[in-house]
DNA sequence: CATGAATGAGCCTTCATTCAT
DNA sequence: AATGAATGAAGGCTCATTCAT
């Protein structure tokens, strides 16, 4: 399998190497990219903000695209989460509802920069849109619809058009991710806060109880 | 005293010409935009789809970005409406939801693709973003806050953080554009059904009335 | 020769009128050139400075080329004076020189900026230099060479070369304009005394009496 | 204790390579802007002229106008003699004179269609025209002419006006370059003659020595 | 004739990509 | 594998020129 005269490669290490060297790629583009603009930003730039030369990005992206959908990627590891919901099924929906929306708008936080560089791209592309679609967004509202389907079918909730209110939800943290990504300094300096509130909302409304007991 | 011919043409026809063409090459922009992304879009593409001349574009426009400022602005005077909350001081908390939904909804809808454009350049581009948080996105906010803060007062909802509760309002709008925009089905399907479904939540909450009556 | 039914054209009238026109178009140019280049000025700011339109200026002119040619055709109207060396054949050779300068220099600074104009495309257009060299240099060199000769057959000058003494005599004028034109502020302030100290030197030479005697 | 081929490569190398393309660059640059003019030459025919492409011209030159400024200043460094002077003490005036016009004729023939293009521009751009002056210009001048007043006090040379005398003399040498370089034969071709022809005319005088004796 | 909006060829410049070292 | 100089296609923008009013 390996040329005459030659160790059989250690794949493994190989291997490493290049994972480093891909990574510490993505992450160079990744703030390039978010501080310009994927299109504004340059190859060049995002050699020297990895501390490497053009050419050798090419050894490890076919081409600048593919560095985007690197990006994308690395993103869809960190989502696409099954058991966020599973674990639901135990508990009453407001205490999921906080914990869900502790940890998911966690995650987006530690990923402000990725997503900011991949909505904006998304928005106007319609290859990378459907690609994200497809892999991330779809098969999560279908997962959370099954999920709303029994919560009220268990009575935790009250008979709710599923497929929307998902959305609601789901619409909401990626709403509040965006004012804060056009710099609305009331979301990020309380990130944290939110998911309480949300999930106080959301479950509870906002009407005050005289008037809840007046329905 | 001067000749006819002589006279300053009248002002009000070279003005409504003016505007006219600047009205044509926005909407083509806009859509050209929408589609590729402003960096991706051409000067000649905006000009193809206007059918005018490449140089015509810059008659009316200093430069690319002007153009896009001109798509911001357009935005800005369908935004800001301090009447949509002081209307909203008459009715209940939830009704009033429901009509303010309904409205700022509706003009978000036909301003999708505008949107599309602008959110994409803004989250990559400080300049383009601070002059739309400053212009629309703080005052807009004040505004609402102002609205809830009374509401709270008036004993209509409970009380909460206005700051975070107005923003996770306008977040969950903003959200839903955004599913719609990335080509959720599950949105832009039924986005007229949205806000009766998100004032129903924000109102009076998820919770089924028996849970609701336990807390 | 007309057309039915119209007056015989007063084409003294007309002629008048077109002359002035091309005359406004020409100084205007003349100004702009000057200030920014041939190439660097366009229509619309020669077109400005005439206070008339861009269009006009093309019922008046070929081309933006054909400008320059009538700025540099103004420019021979001035020159060529072969009576400027007749005259000279009465004096002895400082006076006919001193007055000589008085008047060539005096005409070349009322032209300034039209040799601005002139010298600097010129120098880089090959069309344009030939057309000057044709038209101005070669004739007035000619003559200025058989003027020199008969000064040194009457015995008025030493035996000179003449082809390059004229050149010499002819370059010194031309210099001094060209050091003025680059701002040089030695000469532009003292331009008057010039033609009398070029005259002394010419003629007499800087040696100091002594010296002239040794020889 | 470095890797050999992590060296910052021999500097030296680097740097001779470096110089030897902007040298060929500004070469063509050269010749072609002489042609055609600095405005109405184009880029790609300097790149075409230097055998390479025209994004290699930008690798080397911040723009064009770096190009011009490159031209300029490969003059600088062949002007500005304070030597040529200093030299001039020991000799009598009519013998430094013909040395000095020698050296300095020569220098400006070599460099004939640099001149061309510097001159054509500098007549019409300001900016250039002031570092040209300040660079070059006034340092020279003010050389030139205390050497002349030391001339005035050695008993050399006869009391004359030195600020005008040394502008007559440079502008002699200016103005028979611009003569040759509008195409005038009897200048070029004759070229070497002139500095002997010069420097006795300003020196001595061209009145034959009767009347010389007469003064 | 005068006007000035429209035109589009052409230029400077950028930057993704290649490839010899 | 890494490098970075070279490449040249493509884009924003200017401006001479035309022509309908």
């Amino acid at each position: 399998m390996s040329e005459p005269g030659r160790e059989p490669r250690r794949d493994g290490v190989r291997d490493l190497i290049v994972r480093a060297r891909r990574e510490q790629i993505v992450e160079a583009a990744t703030r390039v990219f978010a501080e310009k603009g994927f299109r504004r930003a340059t190859i060049r730039e995002v050699a020297r903000e990895a501390g490497i030369s053009e050419g050798t990005i090419y050894n490890y992206f076919e081409d600048k695209d593919a560095l985007l959908m690197a990006i994308l990627e690395r993103l869809n590891e960190t989502e696409r989460r099954v058991e966020d919901f599973e674990e639901g099924m135990a508990k009453t929906f407001g205490d999921f509802l906080g914990e869900y929306l502790r940890r998911r708008m966690s995650m987006i936080w530690e990923n402000r920069e990725v997503f900011r560089v991949v909505l904006s791209e998304m928005l106007v592309n319609a290859e990378l849109r459907e690609l994200y679609l497809r892999q991330v967004v779809t098969p999560t509202m279908r997962i959370a619809e099954e999920y709303f389907r029994a919560m009220v079918e268990h009575g935790q909730i009250r008979s709710v058009d599923t497929r929307l209110a998902v959305r609601i939800l789901a619409g909401t943290v990626m709403g509040l991710l965006v004012l804060d990504l056009l710099g609305d300094e009331g979301v990020g300096t309380r990130w944290q806060e939110i998911p309480e509130v949300v999930a106080s909302i959301m479950s509870g409304g906002l009407e005050s109880d005289e008037d809840a007991g007046q329905r």
